[in-house]
DNA sequence: CTGAAAGCGCTAACAT
DNA sequence: ATGTTAGCGCTTTCAG
């Protein structure tokens, strides 16, 4: 009775273990582990015995348990940015078919782009002893993360690459999308080019930042110090920062956004303009295609998969050196950044 | 020698143990755990060595271990339909920060609206031993979920209720929202109105459907069954249900459309549809500001917010009966739901 | 203040 | 074909 009580404390609510099944069913421990792991050597009969056991206790296998004897756990950690950005939807949707497939489920955790969350995310996933990490890095010394890859838990960078420590990474093109959709806006006649784009220490908006500077440089344009705004996606601060770059004594005629969070503020300070004013999106949003948004898309699912697929690569022992895979972005040309400068 | 490469293959990786961290610090493994837990009873002297002999082999705690003693996860899971899905993000996100607030992980699964997707996913992570589940339903018997239930996982339905089993469940409110947002079409001098949705064995399109009739039936204004269409989201169907209501001999002169997938395309197919056609749509979208569309908007994220609080509750061991929350709507007039009908 | 022993539910290895 | 034993790494219990 007491013992009872006892137990029922440390138990999972009050669930049947397989001791309980085996002793229902009247067979071994061991028989009814064989059964529910779909192994050989049980006679049919027994097998339906253990199964009617099961059924009527209500039995489903601990994998806590399991993963303890195991050493695997069939589990894989996301950490991400924001699992509410649209950005990373389809790409957390992507690892999570990579991983399903592989019959691995995900934990998803969100950064909020503060380095230290991001660190603690990681590695409470590492003492769930996640199979493997898939990281968009926050910040921008991953050290920390070293004596877990060493111990085992194979490790992916997306989005950005790992700071001082040398892992794999997936990322897209953001030099070379930038410095394309800066060179298209040159192309259509633009000179005075303005650049808003996020905190310069995430490693993309550096990255835009020099793929805009290397297509002004290109074609021997100047860069005015007041055409170029970087800091946080805050409405507040984009908007204030178009308005400036628009009344400023050299006012652009043209906007490259360095991220989908700035082009949403940004398409909407420029419906408040009077003039138009080409523009010119890293990312692709929805329906900007109905607002002639023309924007350097990157693909978000092919990363994710991209990703999860070397990391299933390495779970499933494959050795090489980490390595870093670009993937390409691609121009789509809707409109706003085809937009001719109004007083050239 | 062997003993250490049998060792070797069963643990994850090549971790340091307590047992190991104890060996190292001369202590016993029992102190090691309190020093790891922050629990009392230890000098600072030995402590110190213990927090050494952890620095130097790299130690961290083996949660899943842990687990099967305590018989308690700190883990829940969010069986959603989409991840990519603009909709489940932020809800997810709400989620993520109740549970972290909570000191619990989150597991995050799409069902892609199967049934038997959604049951799986459920199932394996009830094995895992979640402490709670928050599922958005696919299917409609969740009958399967009762022994999980009765064993104590928490489990709280969203978006949608639980189908032939007495569960929490937190929802929009899909039939007033509707009601309402097509009453305002009506309002605005609409009498021949369509309504596009999903397909009916969803709920959320199912109750909207209802409202549609409602605000109909309420005007006194018949509905034919040209105006009706429900069935997948795929474009594809759309356009085709948005063409032909527009050509039929009784065309309509505005549209209610049943989702933000469904809206999106409804969107697209007026912008290429030569007369303005008046438009309310329910879910919010990410720049509909801009198009001007109007819609009836719910919160997504206040509906994670509001579940995931729930589940906690009863995990901290509230007992009350399971109970349905209805959260309201809000109708955003943006100008295409208050064009008037071209032809009356 | 500290540690040895038992056991959480399962699987691996070895009987039978 | 089936069962028994040991042990995964930790916490709980209880004895020093």
């Amino acid at each position: 009775m007491a013992d009872i009580a006892r137990r029922t404390e440390h138990r999972y609510g009050n669930r049947p273990t397989m001791k309980d099944v085996a002793a229902r069913a009247g067979v071994g421990l061991k028989t009814v582990s064989r059964v529910v792991n779909g192994e050989p050597g049980v006679t049919p009969d027994t097998e339906r015995r253990v199964r009617e056991a099961i059924e009527i206790l209500g039995f489903r296998r601990n994998d806590s348990a399991r993963v303890l004897r195991k050493g695997r756990t069939a589990t894989v950690g996301l950490v991400l940015e924001d699992l509410a950005d649209p950005f990373y939807g389809p790409l957390s949707r992507a690892v999570e078919e990579v991983a399903r497939a592989h019959g691995a489920l995900l934990f998803n955790g969100s950064s909020a782009e503060d380095p230290e969350r991001e660190q603690e995310l990681a590695l409470a996933l590492c003492a769930r002893r996640v199979d493997g990490l898939i990281v968009i890095p926050a910040g921008d010394d991953h050290r920390y993360l070293e004596p877990e890859m060493r111990a085992g838990v194979a490790t992916v960078f997306v989005d950005r690459p790992a700071g001082r420590i040398d892992a794999d990474a997936v990322l897209s093109d953001s030099f070379g999308g930038a410095r394309g959709g800066v060179a298209h806006l040159i192309a259509h006649g633009h000179r005075r080019i303005g650049f808003i784009g996020d905190r310069p220490r995430i490693h993309t908006a550096a990255e835009r930042l020099r793929g805009y500077r290397a297509a002004m440089e290109d074609a021997g344009l100047p860069v005015r110090d007041a055409w170029v705004s970087l800091g946080s996606t805050d409405p507040e601060r984009v908007s204030t920062a178009v308005r400036e770059m628009l009344a400023a004594s050299e006012p652009v005629t043209a906007l490259f956004s360095g991220n989908n969070r700035v082009t949403v503020t940004v398409v909407r300070a420029l419906a408040r303009h009077g003039q138009p004013v080409a523009l010119v999106g890293f990312d692709d949003i929805e329906l900007a295609d109905l607002l002639g948004v023309t924007v350097v898309a990157q693909d978000a699912a092919a990363l994710g998969r991209t990703a999860a697929e070397r990391l299933f690569r390495r779970l499933d022992g494959a050795e090489e050196a980490p390595e870093r895979l670009v993937l390409g972005t691609t121009l789509l040309a809707r409109g706003s950044g085809e937009i001719a400068p109004s007083d050239v």
